[in-house]
RNA sequence: GCGCCCAUAGUUCAAUGGAUAGAACACCAGCCUUCUAAGCUGGACAUGUAGGUUCGAUUCCUACUGGGCGUACCA
């Protein structure tokens, strides 16, 4: 945190705020810069005439000797030109004291989060747009636990809906898919989608699904141990996703245990007229709020997926005593949750409920659908990953052993496709391409993974060289204080993170330190320098190895020590 | 119809009121007897239109154009 230090020092001695510092464009134009337009403003003065002032100040006082080269008014703005020795030591001691913490913040301490996210359904396929949902859960559960929150990662399962019934209906006609062998999980994807095809504008088929549907609710006979059964495929298909891909739930909730809470809850709210019955369904009549009219029941009686939320959000602030509840859910659902929170608003709940909306994922040829067929599923797109990178592992190492190209080609496949949907803003719809996804050059995951293999060889190939007390007066080299300085940018990158809840910007920063430390690597030799210079320059790389790893920890990508 | 979102280089994305709008891919020209060339260096290329607010606008406001999404029994 030291830089944060320093910036807080000097914007209290100014009396302005430290996030007012920029970054100057230039190298000749210093390393820290201050604007003074708002300080100007207030003191009545021209900002650089105020900074010329300033300027001539902070220069003369004491403790800039050591901290600064110089102090320059540049029109209005107030530039701070580091002292590179004295900085690159207190940057790095920084870093190497606080490990694996460096970059943590505490302004969530207290606060209880619960982040919803992954919420499947059982008895579909799992496809693209699932995974950009659960990895930006995922990193934003891991960035807001770092950022001093206690963030609780749970999974709400869907199984329990009509798309249950579609396929169930489908499976029921066809006894063909009773037999076919391959994994259950996928079997069951590929029948809903043929289910949907089935049915058509079919006014009978719909009364079937209908009857498949309420069979299901019954909780009895044929049809309700055939879900049973087909949903532990489900099940046992996702959590195999989640190790694979390293991903942890502390919870996972299913609507078909909270359904008749919901029910329970949807009558007394019928009865208090929250909800009212209007063309043989139970409704939310928001029109009065400009939020339409929510479904909760259909007049065929069968639940639609309110109801189970009505019970879950009950369920997760009393069981689970929170702050806040966080549901990450594609941005179209933007509405529902408006709608949701009303409802508890209208029933008297204090919930205090977030809709965290991401865009969804399209293909070139247009939107993923199940009903065309017109999707990338999980498996399909994992398997083109791992090729990809067996190819290109391969094609380097020879003489590599098979199982350490597969471990490592699954980690760069794995983190290939956690980076390509978590580089992107949120409010950005992601045109998923396979040969844009699965590159390795350029900003990739690969790229970022690629630079930690080459400092990790240089740590291992290091392990000769000494030094009793390092000498930081040797790190004179420009690059290193701006390698430094980057690297002393990453706990305000962790707090806007944090504070937008958006794994992008972590993603572009550890884009950028790499690309410093890349451009030093070629320039700078650090194993073939006098002893003294290596180790101090090896002192400075393992700095830069920490904040890659701690950047890699948050967005879910494996650190490789070679590849 | 009403509501929400988006519009920046050939393409995919940055820049949430500050200095000369940054990257990546693709394209062109270079760099491996030197710490991993999955890399590095250089070149060319952009703010949809019209107003407004401001010392200063890609950013805020208004209108327009184009695209996407949502809008009672999908989730």
């Amino acid at each position: 945190m030291y830089l944060f230090e320093l910036k807080e020092k000097i914007a209290s001695f100014l009396g302005v705020d430290p996030l007012d510092f920029v970054y100057p464009p230039l190298p000749e134009l210093g390393d820290l810069s201050l604007p003074l337009f708002n300080l100007a403003k207030s003191q009545g003065k021209t900002p650089a005439l105020l900074a010329q002032e300033q300027a001539e100040i902070i220069a003369n006082l004491p403790e800039s000797s050591d901290l600064f080269l110089s102090v320059k008014a540049v029109g209005p703005y107030l530039n701070f030109f580091l002292a590179p020795a004295s900085f690159l030591e207190r940057a790095i001691i920084d870093i190497k004291q606080t490990g694996s913490n460096f970059g943590r913040s505490e302004v969530g301490r207290g606060q209880r989060v619960m982040l919803e996210y992954s919420n499947a359904n059982t008895h579909k396929e799992y496809h693209v747009g699932h995974l950009r949902n659960l990895f930006y859960g995922d990193a934003v559960q891991r960035i807001l636990q770092f950022n001093g929150y206690h963030a609780i990662p749970v999974s709400y399962i869907n199984d329990f809906g009509i798309h249950v019934a579609k396929t169930l209906w489908n499976w029921q006609r066809h006894p063909e898919y009773a037999q076919t062998a391959g994994p259950k999980g996928k079997l069951l994807g590929d029948c809903y989608s043929t289910a949907n095809q089935n049915i058509g504008d079919s006014q009978e088929a719909k009364a079937e699904v209908s009857a498949t549907m309420k069979a299901i609710e019954s909780r009895q006979g044929e049809t309700y141990e055939l879900w049973q059964e087909t949903r532990k495929w489900s099940i046992a298909y996702f959590d195999e996703i989640y190790q694979r891909l390293g991903i942890k739930f502390e919870h996972i909730f299913y609507e078909s245990e909270v359904i008749a809470d919901g029910l329970k809850i949807t009558e007394e709210l019928l009865a208090r007229g929250v909800l009212i019955k209007s063309q043989g369904a139970i409704i939310a009549d928001l029109e009065a709020y400009g939020l339409g009219v929510l479904p909760i029941i259909r007049s065929d009686g069968t639940a639609l997926y309110p109801v189970a939320d009505l019970a879950l959000a009950k369920l997760k602030f009393v069981d689970y005593k929170l702050q806040e509840s966080v549901y990450v859910v594609d941005i179209r659902q933007g509405l529902y949750f408006k709608q949701l929170a009303k409802i508890f608003e209208l029933a008297g709940e204090k919930f205090k409920i977030s809709h965290l909306g991401y865009d969804f994922v399209t293909l070139k040829n247009g939107m993923m659908s199940s009903r065309s067929g017109n999707v990338i599923t999980y498996d399909q797109l994992f398997a083109e990953a791992l090729a990809r990178a067996q190819k290109e592992v391969f094609s380097r190492h020879q003489d590599w052993s098979e199982e350490k190209i597969q471990a490592i080609s699954e980690k760069l496949a794995i983190a290939a496709l956690k980076f390509e949907m978590l580089k992107v803003s949120a409010d950005k719809v992601i045109t998923f391409d396979m040969n844009e996804a699965l590159r390795f050059d350029g900003f990739t995951a690969a790229y970022l993974q690629y630079t930690g293999a080459r400092l990790a060889s240089l740590v291992r190939k290091s392990e000769i060289i000494k030094s009793g007390s390092l000498d930081y007066q040797l790190l004179a080299h420009p690059k290193e204080l701006a390698l430094a300085l980057c690297l002393q940018r990453f706990p305000e990158i962790i707090l806007k993170a944090g504070e937008q809840r958006d794994a992008s910007v972590i993603a572009r920063y550890l884009f950028e330190l790499a690309q410093v430390f890349n451009d030093y690597y070629h320039e700078v030799p650090v194993l073939k320098a006098e002893t003294p210079l290596a180790a101090a320059r090896l002192a400075l790389l393992a700095s830069v190895r920490q904040v890659l790893e701690n950047g890699f920890t948050l967005l879910g990508l494996s650190y490789l020590e070679e590849m």
